[in-house]
DNA sequence: TTATATTGTTTACTAGGTTAACAGGTTGGC
DNA sequence: GCCAACCTGTTAACCTAGTAAACAATATAA
């Protein structure tokens, strides 16, 4: 396999160093994530919110009343997952779980006025430290990036 | 639920519906590695290699005689991390430790035989499962993607 | 020789989930 | 109206994929 002995077989040492891994999506997507993953903890501290509960925050924050079954649909994770993010948003005091008239089963989640703010705050910390990850690439480049991303999403449905 | 009432300023339900989720990279790039990683573990099935056994067996089998320090990183991990992969790989028999000449604190990691067959089916499969996956997409977003992502891994020295 | 560093390893811990079971509440079929 | 089937939030036990700290053995620099 590949043996490109071209001229005199060694090449190698210099820039031939690429596994197959370097041409693997699911590889180089996992890597990139792992460094957008990193950097957003750096730039919410360690006292900050966790991506987890920035995602569930923002969708509660934009969503009022959003029940935590609809926000297992939303964030792609199962309902028992959520139970330990939304205890410690409520454990923060970033939003309370309310009875819901119609149905005894269901607890709609709001935000409280703290959360939202801290929500705010964080949203435009997460907004600086991707344009600063980003900061070489052009706005086409963010612009196509966010497209293909997006695409691969939509193919969530099998 | 749902209530989708017509023209009378309720177009929320229809397309209005994005968080600002949807906009972040670091979100997209969660779900979408998520997407790559569920498809990995079903086209290489229940007994398959995992993500991270297939990785550092690819780096083994291209490059024979890597140590575990030198493979932790290449691969963005711990020594620590490694340890139970390595260990892993050896029960399967696709590599074994061997001990180095020169440095007895190394041992150097080589494939077997059927560690590099096994890798070079594993490998059909992989690449399978993600031109299943980006069906949809053109040769030219393929190398798009790719070339962004790798530029996203470029910024990995902070 | 002595101090410092590196290698592989173990142990304890963390993050971020899953699956199965359950109690309470709701709904569809008849 | 009743009962079976289903949904909701929750707990408990488990799993994957790591990290951090410590350690013994070995190597290297002063």
């Amino acid at each position: 396999m590949a043996s490109r002995n071209g001229s005199q077989a060694r090449k190698r040492e210099d820039h031939d160093t690429a596994s197959d891994l370097e041409q693997l999506f699911g590889y180089n997507l996992k890597r990139a994530y792992i460094i957008f993953q990193t950097d957003f903890r750096k730039a919410l501290g360690p006292d900050g919110l966790g991506p987890r509960s920035f995602a569930l925050l923002a969708l509660v924050v934009r969503f009022p009343d959003i029940t935590q079954s609809e926000l297992a649909r939303a964030l792609g994770i199962e309902r028992s997952g959520l139970v330990a993010i939304v205890d410690e948003l409520e454990g923060r005091g970033y939003l309370h779980r309310v009875a819901v008239p119609g149905d005894r089963r269901v607890q709609a989640l709001v935000a409280t006025a703290e959360g939202s703010s801290a929500y705010a705050d964080a949203l435009q910390r997460v907004r600086d430290h991707e344009t600063e990850l980003l900061a070489d690439f052009t706005d086409d480049e963010k612009k196509t990036l966010a497209h293909l991303l997006q695409k691969i999403r939509l193919r969530e449905d099998d």
